[in-house]
DNA sequence: TACCGCAGTGAAAGCCCTTTCCCGCAGGGA
DNA sequence: TCCCTGCGGGAAAGGGCTTTCACTGCGGTA
């Protein structure tokens, strides 16, 4: 690899010369060196040493991301939204996934600040774990001492800045939706119970039936993988508790999925013998048949929010930006089925009439 | 932030031993120093500088890759495949996205290679754009000769090793399999011409019409982007164009989905009126109603392949691996419907008639 | 004429590590 | 007793870049 020596030989100049040239230095330099310099980099296919420049300035630039999964809709959307201010600021973004492991998570805290980036953005759902929990403070407090600036998307175990989805009031609109709906055994598909943002739509789901002297008892609901095989298990595993079931809530949208297929597989007709309600509104929510019912939370909003925070002045008390969710209303939810034959049908083809 | 030099000072020992200590070096170190650069670390909270560490090794040993968007479920395949191998292998993954531009392209194996990468992965469609096509080799070239290595999957304007998806057969079998449900008036929802993905898919597909004696008139071709907005808008000028068409191959699942979304918004009863192909089998594919028939590209393994190819011994002549297309019948595909009235119905439950 | 300021350039001091090279010392063989 | 070996440790030389600082001319002012 040619140096940045190897281009100041070639065209004549010192390499202070040869470096302000090509970073375009506010330095004045002669038309003729600048000419010479900038050949020189042509023949010899110079690209300058990034780790060299990074170590050299002191000036900290990229940021790091901590995500479950980028290709995950819902962080992918999140991302999508960090990314925009990020480029709009001439940041480079350091995106790391960690597949819900807190040791991952860690880890990829301390490589973060090894990589010198000049702040940190965990995204996704925080953990019951005390230890984890403190641990991770610890090291993000540690971090912050040094100048760096860290921002939660969605975890509320952290005490600096925050962007939160409304996960309980989300889970309220779900519930609230499904009793003016006429819905009495309403299951729950829940991703893992470790997770804040299980417990936090729980328990808007909750309120929502408590204010109608409902509960909602343990055995309806079924806790898995947040994704679309969890979904698809868990409420395999609920209809085969509780067949009396006319409608179910997924804690994301891709349980959701899972469960549209399951019920499509036990012929249940979606909405007309069971009612299904997403969390998230990920893109594809629209394009699955029926179009999916969710409740709708601004990802890359969030994502937006959250880089702004991190890239803008520094604040004196840490600021948390609460973001609304919305109910989507589509083609998943109808009215709970008339009590008629006590049980559902299991016709082959029922599964899209209305 | 705390420094090496902070760390061999705290601990009354010399740089030299600091280091060793903290990357188990293979030089013995008496137990009693090692602990006091152990606690040393703890209590300064020291992260060594990443930057500088890569500065002072010359070992290089991240992987660069570019690809179109990695939320895209197609690269978020590939990818995977990817990570798997190099998690293997301890590599880390420096991953872009270049949404499609040729430019972005070109700037990021600028980037990847100041970063110092040990070698470069170009996923995704190759460009009928020759003076791009040229530049991109050169820089390839220029970095090959440095030491790097590279490959490329399903890009063939590449002259070193590269991973190729059977486009062509695959376009050939949706064409094929459409053939033989009698099928005459076949549209096509396509990506963007100047891909090289687009051309072979529709290539195959031409070969396997005129195996039948029949041609593939433009006007049966929509180019659009290769996303869901892009088949869903293609589709509904395909359908005003010719309002005929008994089948639609999309050259894409995300198009597929596009275009199965305007049927239904036309009450366009998908198989019975209108057949529908998609094509990569994403994973979403068997989640859509109907389940959407398309072929599958391997694409996991896709990405295995290309990470070992660049992570092992270096060949004397560029290889290429083509990894086969497969048909995944499912539900959108169906006999052609007969011709009786001569135009497709206005009911507006049609759409999952079987 | 002496001096100041400034544009343009280069020398060199870092930035923070890793790793080679070298040194002191203890133990073992002759 | 002397020498050789090998272990444990430190000094210092990079690794490739940026940036400060010092220097050289030059035009302009007093």
């Amino acid at each position: 690899m040619a140096t940045l020596s190897d281009v100041a030989r070639r065209a004549g100049v010192s390499p202070a010369t040869a470096s302000r040239v090509i970073n375009g230095s506010s330095k004045p330099v002669t038309d003729e060196l600048r000419e010479r310099v900038l050949a020189a980099v042509a023949e010899l296919q110079y690209v300058p040493n990034a780790h060299a420049q990074l170590l050299a300035r002191s000036h900290r630039s990229a940021v790091g991301v901590i995500v479950h999964d980028v290709s995950d809709p819902y962080f992918a959307e999140i991302t999508r939204g960090l990314q925009r201010v990020a480029t709009d600021q001439g940041r480079l973004l350091m995106i790391c996934n960690s597949y819900r492991d807190p040791d991952r998570e860690l880890e990829y805290v301390e490589l973060l600040r090894g990589h010198q980036v000049a702040a940190l953005i965990l995204a996704g759902s925080g953990y019951h774990d005390e230890a984890f929990t403190r641990q991770l403070n610890e090291k993000l407090a540690a971090y912050g001492a040094t100048g760096g600036r860290v921002a939660v998307i969605g975890r509320h175990e952290h005490s600096g800045d925050a962007v939160m989805p409304d996960n309980r009031t989300g889970g309220y609109l779900a519930g609230r939706e499904l009793c003016e709906l006429g819905h009495g055994a309403i299951g729950v598909v829940a991703g893992p119970r470790i997770l804040t943002t299980t417990t936090d739509r729980l328990a808007g789901l909750r309120q929502a039936l408590a204010e109608q002297g409902r509960d909602l008892p343990e055995r309806r609901i079924r806790y898995a993988e947040f994704d679309r095989d969890g979904g698809a298990e868990a409420t395999a595993r609920l209809l085969d508790a509780d067949p009396e079931l006319t409608a179910i809530v997924a804690l994301n949208d891709s349980m959701a999925i899972g469960a549209l297929a399951t019920l499509r597989a036990r012929s249940l007709a979606v909405p007309r013998w069971v009612s299904v309600i997403g969390f998230d509104d990920m893109p594809i929510a629209r394009d699955v048949t029926p179009a999916l019912t969710t409740v709708r939370l601004p990802l890359v909003d969030m994502g937006v929010r959250a880089m702004s925070l991190v890239l803008g002045a520094e604040a004196l008390s840490p600021r948390v930006e609460v973001l609304p969710a919305e109910l989507i209303r589509r083609d998943t939810t109808g009215p709970a089925a008339r009590a008629t034959t006590g049980s559902a049908p299991r016709a082959r083809r029922a599964d899209t009439a209305s």
